[in-house]
DNA sequence: GTGCACTAATCTGTATACAGCTTGATCTTA
DNA sequence: TAAGATCAAGCTGTATACAGATTAGTGCAC
């Protein structure tokens, strides 16, 4: 689980275009799990040593990072990991919110068994950390899942490109947030909201499925003003 | 107003960063404006000659263009202007639809009295081309500005972003279509659009003005599933 | 002490030679 | 003749040395 250790052994039989998939995967991964925490400078010449390669790809790397808002790359600076300021955020969740509510209404797809399938196991990984409680990694983890299923169950491919867009641009920020809402907040929301999702899927409600995620996304944004407000 | 007469001579204090967004909005214009049509292999090398650099930068740009979605790199063979199939096509409608109709609810903003000098230019032009029949090319150059003053009257920056991407990605396939839908029919209906948000934005309606663009991207996917039918 | 110019360190950007990938033409062979 | 292997051409990807950009520290002038 450790992405800090994803880097395995170069596969000799590895292509140009695998290795590059391979280093994007795990660098957007160390960034969106906060290995790789906000402000964060990244080193060509640290992380070309740490792939065994040059400069040259690390770059190709870090431009596909800086378009998917992950980084930033500053001249003569460094590559940044990018924070976000907070009316970016809010008006981020404001546009998923409403993406989440058409997923249901462009090009619906038909829920299959395996899609009940994949629910069901989140579901039962999400009631397994009740007890596991400060775990908010691990919550992480199956809520990423959740987003993964969500963005299968997005017929418009447009709109399941910009939806995944504008999720790793601030999902990792939000998960900075969750442990000062406290655990019994954030843990109750996400399971009723896993439970809500399925209920949907059941009956082949793709639409309630997208109003469940958007209701869900607002509640998320009216716990952050709550907090901010407090503070 | 020729694209492809748009590379001035090298400013000998432009900066790197400067000469990128210059090539990058030159080859982007050149691919929008359909001076380079869909399915043409645009190569590194004579880029780099014709701007006289190497093909570092122009590689860099061409990361971007892909990313925006205007072209499509394959290793070992080229650089390709992307195409779009019509399912893709009809999908992103329907999005930018959906969007358009978001401009004025999320992060509204206040029209000002440029906007509105922005908003009469456009008028005038649109109307100064009513003679000119068979003249789509100068319609796109009108409709693109229009495109732009809504960009900047979205307030909600992820919005605006997404609706570029989008914009960038089909408005020049769009345009192929045109001339086999008429002069008339393509002319009047963008005058109608132009007259109607400008009335809007007279009253400072800005939730107006979005569902015009709204109704009127409509308008478009209406007009091109009459001519699949009819082909 | 304060402000400014300069320098050095360090980062990304660029140029260029070479390697890897893809495709189509050509040659070989059944 | 036709199927398959081989090769050459042309493209993007990579490695590497060097140039440009930025910043922090240093020292000088005031």
């Amino acid at each position: 689980m450790n992405v800090q250790e994803a880097v395995k052994p170069r596969d000799k039989d590895e292509s140009q275009s695998e290795r590059f998939d391979r280093i994007y995967s795990t660098l957007r991964d160390r960034i969106c799990l906060l290995a790789y925490r906000p402000g964060t400078i990244l080193s060509e010449v640290v992380l070309a040593e740490e792939f065994g390669i040059s400069r040259t790809p690390i770059k190709r790397v870090f431009n596909k990072l800086e378009f998917m808002g992950l980084v930033q790359i500053k001249n003569g600076v460094g590559t940044i990991v990018t924070d976000i300021d907070l009316l970016t955020f809010k008006e981020t969740y404001d546009l998923r919110k409403r993406l989440a509510a058409m997923m249901g209404e462009l090009s619906p797809v038909e829920i299959t068994p395996a899609h009940l399938a994949r629910i069901d196991r989140i579901l039962a990984e999400t009631e397994m950390l009740r007890t596991d409680r400060g775990n908010f990694d691990a919550l992480a983890f199956v809520a990423n899942d959740l987003q993964q299923l969500l963005l299968d169950l997005t017929g418009n491919t447009p709109l399941r490109e910009v939806t995944e867009l504008l999720y790793y641009r601030v999902a990792r920020i939000w998960y900075t947030f969750l442990p000062q809402f406290g655990w019994d907040i954030v843990y109750e929301g996400q399971l009723k909201e896993v439970r809500d999702i399925r209920a949907a899927m059941v009956v082949n409600d793709i639409l309630g499925v997208g109003q469940v995620r958007s209701v869900d996304l607002q509640r998320m944004m009216t716990l952050l003003g709550r907090t901010m407000v407090d503070a």
